[in-house]
DNA sequence: GGCCTGCCATAACACAGGTTAAGGGAGATC
DNA sequence: GATCTCCCTTAACCTGTGTTATGGCAGGCC
């Protein structure tokens, strides 16, 4: 554990796309914090079948969700960014059915899981904050599923870097026209289903036709219409979401 | 609407699988049923992006989430049974991200939006279960991704028999040890993420290892062992689940 | 009776994407 | 300044799965 930030000040907040708070429901969670803390990039936040007691705002750096299967594949489930919450989908009070591994240098909020208790008991509105979240967190997977199960490798790809770009720009992340971008290929096929040679070569072709700009840790997209329409994405517009 | 059961006599209540309920709540559910639906094979329950101010829960019959892409592509989401809930991945109160189809005849219990307000508001313990559905439906969502994401054919198709076979058994509907199979091939192809041609490839080799019977509506696994050695499924200890 | 329509089955062919292999550059570590 | 390790890149080859096409069967409808 480390210093830690006042949630009033943390800086997410001021984002907007974060739905205003109030100051009882604010100094409530405050109260619940129970410590921050920082792994490094590459690291285990949450491991694979182990139970875990605690769960996590992320606060600053990127993670991901994964699973694995007996032989080694790997799927990622979902591309974590601040503001995220970790080990919710945890089924509430079991095992993890999946790990976390931290893609970046993170820094995590952490509240005790019996705080969910006290949460529904005392504060309806904030547990319905955290439903929604669960809910739009399978929205998400959803899309993903749709596109790993019926779009091609283009069209996949194409669709992942729209959305990221958009997550990580709300996220506060722009600069000089490009997000960070941490995953490596590897990753971006362990997300979409896809080997990473073959992810190779349809990065290859977004870059030839200058679609995309991607290297050094950034992305930047060069032709966002026609992005969208490699990938079939459909805005969804985006409402205020909650952060606890 | 049509008669209604009363909710102390829900036939699935008496299942083993579900959670039970103190009278009190029982008694509030109740008063907040809004009536009984019923819809004919092949209807649609929940029209993909249209607004819809029901929650409803399965009480008889199967159903299926999807997603249609621009181009007609269809994508399953997940499989409905007696006891699920539907509409509440609808982002709670905002269109529908997604379509419902009646797989057969089913019955609906239906509830209005505005009640789960209600509910985060006076009673926290049936909120909290609510949540724990959500968080549930999204493990069962990143199962599939693994799925349709890292595994071959072959190990999907048998994976999903596996995991609807299970569930339907404990959703008490197993007789002379097969359960009721109402998808085509279609619908099973639309799941995984193949084609019907493939799909029809696999169950035909899975057949011809006598490892299941299926036709005529009804599926029957004959080396539940081996089908599950193919499909790599590990068994999931499966707890009490709440039912609303 | 004849005629749809929906679903299952099989075959022949095509190609998107997987696999294997080899090399190169950039940072770490010694 | 060697030596590793990690990541990206490209090429050659192969195969699992998609596509297109055809036929059969059962049930509903006129």
């Amino acid at each position: 554990m480390h210093a830690t930030t006042p949630c009033r000040q943390c800086p997410l907040r001021e984002l907007k796309g974060f739905k205003p708070l109030d100051a009882t429901s604010l100094a409530w969670i405050q109260k619940q914090k129970h410590g921050e803390w920082q792994r490094p990039a590459g690291s285990d936040i949450i491991v694979e079948g182990a139970p875990d007691e605690r769960l996590y705002t992320l606060l600053t750096g990127w993670a991901f969700r994964f699973k694995t299967l007996a032989d080694g594949r790997r799927q990622i489930l979902n591309i974590l960014l601040p503001g995220d919450m970790l080990g919710l989908q945890a089924e509430l009070m079991a095992d993890a059915p999946h790990g976390v591994e931290a893609l970046t240098d993170v820094t995590l909020c952490a509240f005790r899981r019996d705080t969910v208790w006290a949460l529904f008991r005392d504060h309806g509105a904030l547990a319905l904050d955290l439903t929604w979240l669960a809910a739009h967190g399978e929205r998400l997977a959803d899309d993903v599923l749709t596109s790993v199960g019926r779009r091609n490798a283009m069209e996949r790809v194409a669709a992942l870097l729209v959305h990221l770009h958009k997550r990580a720009a709300s996220s506060g992340l722009m600069e000089e026209a490009s997000v960070p971008f941490p995953l490596t290929q590897q990753h971006i096929a362990d997300v979409l289903g896809l080997s990473v040679v073959h992810t190779n070569r349809v990065l290859q072709r977004l870059r030839r036709q200058e679609l995309i700009r991607l290297g050094d840790g950034r992305l930047a997209i060069g032709d966002m219409r026609a992005l969208r329409r490699v990938a079939e994405y459909w805005e969804q517009p985006a409402p205020l979401r909650p952060l606890l």
